[in-house]
DNA sequence: CGCAGAATTGATACATCTCAAGCTGGGTGG
DNA sequence: CCACCCAGCTTGAGATGTATCAATTCTGCG
């Protein structure tokens, strides 16, 4: 498995990007300094596998920039994207050898990779990782429990708001504007990774899309470039409980 | 909130049927004799509401024995199953006040619970159960988006075939019996709690099992017992890779 | 016995899929 | 510089799987 990609490198950790929300977050600087040691940048390219299910992956770590998906294929080909990683999210299991799924760069992409087995050493003996690790892993589980309710009984247009909605959201939190009144993004995926990550055809996708255009709910520019006029219109149309929430 | 479940006197945690699989797996004596002091017995009914969405839990735990599930509801009352909790498996989130979800028994049910802040300060000193929970909220995690495919991607029968193929597992794994050849299980689900988690209606569970009746995939006794003549073919409708795959 | 909740079965409606044709925009080579 | 090409996308028409609505049939239990 010989990739292109090119092996940048080490920066400081003090004034990384994802400094304050990754695995590292809770880290002392002597503890940073430690995972200074072990650690390495990668950059894959728009539409490059980072990780093949069932490959034996050699290093854990977290986005720094880009996007990258995980999915889950069957033998007919059928594929359902089961996670979808942006910066200062975390790749990788450990104490466990093997990816489950694909992990795919969607974007240009920017990896901070540990060695995994000087990583599972550090966690063992720094509870600051641990324990933000443990944080992380169950605030992605209370994501993909999320998403089990669009995927299970949402309809195609709910489906389609709720994906705009997370987007808007995370995109938003991640670049610190207020979530609230008009909203522009860039929408990080094709139409074919749209309806992989919702359990629907891709033709369904623009379909959707259309209609949420045609209503007034969203507006485009280009096929990616989206501005949303009224954010709370679009949680009413996920169907999702618009108690006024802001971002987390 | 008064329920009428019964609070039962503190059992030891040698011989406890869990110990080797819920949160305590890894302590040793001396953490044990921790948990003990915080730790109590709580009883539900069968149909019992155990943690309402939203509402402040005062504890977390383990179930001992007994099932029960966990339920996300929209406002117009369609309503998905996240999670079936089976005995050893762990119900709250330390580091958060309310459950996002609805955990409701399905049958009379039997939980651990561990007063919530006492728990949370034993997490930060015993490295043993924090790490144990990282472990079991990883295969949460991977659990949760292997039933992502299935919600997403699988069709009604083989969305049956793979809750058949999951139950009849852990049954077969928590009984240590052999996952091979003839298996013979409770459903521990109502047609309506099976459409919730699959993301159907209960019509709709109701005729794929009669279909896989019919085609000889499963037998049934009553509404309930069944029995999987060949559990290779039953992961074949199911759509899943079947090499062989054996209990994890 | 008869009732009530759970499950089955049937007939029809409808959302989404499937197959197919055409559009769009950005890159490339003649 | 233009024509072409191609991946990504849109739109249409018809097929199909599942939902919906409605009527029975089970099953356990007071």
């Amino acid at each position: 498995m010989l990739n292109d990609e090119k092996t940048v490198l080490s920066h400081e950790c003090e004034g990384c990007p994802i400094r304050h929300r990754a695995v590292c977050a809770r880290c002392e600087s002597d503890e940073l300094e430690r995972l200074e040691e072990i650690k390495y940048y990668r950059s894959f390219e728009a539409g490059q596998t980072i990780i093949w299910s069932g490959d034996r992956m050699e290093f854990v770590g977290s986005v720094v920039s880009g996007i990258a998906t995980l999915t889950q294929t069957m033998e007919d080909g059928r594929t359902q994207m089961v996670g979808l990683l942006l910066p200062s999210d975390f790749v990788g299991r450990p104490g466990r050898d093997g990816s489950p799924y694909d992990v795919v760069a969607t974007t240009d992409l920017v990896m901070c990779c540990f060695r995994k087995r000087p990583f599972e050493d550090m966690m063992s003996t720094t509870p600051h990782i641990a324990h933000r690790l443990l944080e992380m892993t169950l605030d992605e589980l209370d994501a993909a429990r999320e998403w089990m309710l669009v995927l299970g009984r949402k309809t195609a247009r709910e489906k389609i708001a709720s994906l705009l909605s997370i987007i808007a959201r995370r995109d938003a939190s991640l670049n610190l504007r207020p979530t609230q009144g008009a909203l522009v993004f860039d929408l990080p995926l094709t139409r074919e990774a749209m309806a992989d990550y919702l359990g629907l055809t891709l033709e369904t996708v623009s379909r959707q899309i259309s209609a949420l255009k045609r209503d007034g709910v969203i507006e485009l520019e280009g096929k990616r470039h989206v501005t949303v006029p009224d954010f709370s219109r679009l949680l009413d149309e996920a169907g999702d409980d618009n108690d006024g929430g802001m971002l987390a």
